[in-house]
DNA sequence: TGCGGTACTATAAGAAATGTAAGTAATGTC
DNA sequence: GACATTACTTACATTTCTTATAGTACCGCA
């Protein structure tokens, strides 16, 4: 995750099919190592960054950092710092990113029937 | 898409992941570049790989190949070589790749549920 | 003999994602 | 004044994914 480069004919192409298919769309959005699982845990309430951490045992900071911020940039969490100290920041699904539950939960019936082969 | 090297950081987490939650062991399936796009056409019935190549304009032949090869490797399709000359090779979704249909359909709802905002 | 068509393969290089390690601010407690 | 705590940030290294380009085998046909 760094910036991406505008000219590349990857960029063009992902971008082609985002906006063509709107499945790859949603695929680019939730496509990270760990957006998904982030979003999974946020499905059953808020947490502050500290906790993901602990839930999510192999994550570094700066990978937690990054996925939470496309996800608010993408409108999919919502950020809230409580101006204390130490620092205090919850995050939580907006509508729009609960309304991925059935998403989910789809991917993982497909999943649990796949892995049974 | 090359070899994966199996001693990284990377490769253990994504393999713990998927391991644990089912919904990311479906996202490292469909994941790729293209990977959901062509599921999505071969919903409509088997395509040929020259078929393929031109419904994805931009998709080169190797990553064609690479991205069929997973899939074939995973059981979400299906491949059949006709030994003619020249050569006709079809590639049709197994049955457990005809399951993803909800998968997509969610998929697709959601991204243009978002798309709109 | 040379060309066209199909479905590839090989190799290299470029881009993007992920990981590693270290450091920062602010403040209350010892 | 040193230290712990929390949620980061920064610089850099490594790994993985994608693209680019050039080949290959096969056979029928001209």
């Amino acid at each position: 995750m760094s910036k991406i480069k505008e000219t590349s004919t990857n960029f063009a192409n992902k971008a082609a099919l985002s906006d063509e298919c709107p499945e790859v769309y949603t695929a680019n959005l939730i496509g990270g190592q760990w957006a998904l699982v982030i979003c999974s845990w946020l499905m059953q309430g808020k947490l502050r960054f500290g906790e993901l951490r602990k839930l999510l045992p192999n994550i570094t900071e700066r990978m937690l950092t990054l996925q939470l911020r496309r996800l608010e940039a993408n409108h999919i969490v919502k950020r809230t710092v409580y101006a204390e100290v130490p620092p205090r920041v919850e995050y939580e699904l907006t509508p729009i990113g609960y309304d991925l539950k059935p998403v989910i939960k789809e991917l993982e019936k497909w999943g649990e029937k796949h892995k049974s082969l």
